[in-house]
DNA sequence: ACTGAAATGGTCATCAT
DNA sequence: ATGATGACCATTTCAGT
């Protein structure tokens, strides 16, 4: 019953969508309170937006420095053709990525990666070699991160074949 | 309560921290049954992991091809002395960049940035210009991403030469 | 989408280890 | 210091409207 396939999001949507990045503890009764509307109906839209993919899971962030993790770095990878990291799929024997992606440009994939200690970062980046060249960046301060994604214009940014930019946020 | 436990986590704590980060909607009930323990009990741990900064907050992770941000780009910033992106403190005027690091290296900055179009990437990239030169690569595609924080041993990786305790706070 | 009732979950005081 | 139990209150869920 959520497959009104293409219906975009009213702005009641959005404020869910920005109250639960947020916080996803947030009870139906809290939540309705704050987007105007009754926990029942709360629920329900919340349940239309994960079916629909919007909402993937909620997770708890973690704070990896206080987990014994302090250093996070960067990492550029050009694989070697016959050992390519994700050929091989070897990615889940590194506990230590945290993300990885496949790149445009020179380098096949960027690592996001969390270590514990100077001699850790030298033991993966050993293991790494393996896989091909690598270019480390160490994080040296994190400005910001998980922006909540909350857009003033959701009917433009919903169709973006059809729009002039979109430049502005919400408040 | 315990104003000086500088203990470190137990199978327990990690359990709850490994499921809170796969579902953070659990009720503690569920969570509780899953880990052994009672209801206030596991409130209880949770609370605490909180108030020792572990757990950060709670945010439901959303789709955001589905919001119409299909292209998402990593920018290499080399900021310009007088224009640098973190002194003016402009960041809040990008709602594009989801997470802003600063670098060891050639570059000062790294920015993730979500966009809905070609067009918007031009937009965006002429917009940071003012600030310092930008080498861009475009994510072809997501390997992985917020991976569970969940060592198999994590008496080896846990121990960093500063392990940090928990430092409790009222609340 | 709202209301109201039944089921479930959260919180607190108390007790036990 | 930590966990369990039970009472009480809040929240979720499902019916009917």
């Amino acid at each position: 019953m959520a497959l009104q396939s293409e219906r975009s999001l009213d702005q009641t949507d959005w404020k869910i969508l920005r109250e639960l990045q947020k916080d996803a503890r947030l009870s139906y009764n809290e939540l309705g309170r704050r987007v105007g509307l009754s926990a029942p109906a709360t629920a329900e839209r919340v349940r239309k937006l994960e079916d629909a993919g919007i909402i993937t899971s909620y997770g708890a962030q973690v704070e990896v420095t206080k987990l014994g993790l302090p250093l996070l770095v960067f990492i550029q990878l050009r694989c070697f053709p016959d050992h390519c990291l994700f050929k091989t799929s070897s990615a889940e024997k590194f506990p230590e990525i945290l993300e990885m992606y496949k790149l445009s440009g020179n380098y096949c994939a960027l690592l996001k990666v969390a270590l514990s200690s100077m001699e850790h970062l030298e033991a993966f980046t050993e293991r790494l070699s393996f896989y091909g060249e690598q270019t480390t960046n160490v994080v040296t301060s994190n400005l910001f991160s998980q922006q909540v994604i909350d857009w003033e214009k959701p009917e433009v940014n919903l169709r973006p074949s059809t729009q002039q930019g979109w430049d502005k946020r919400k408040r």
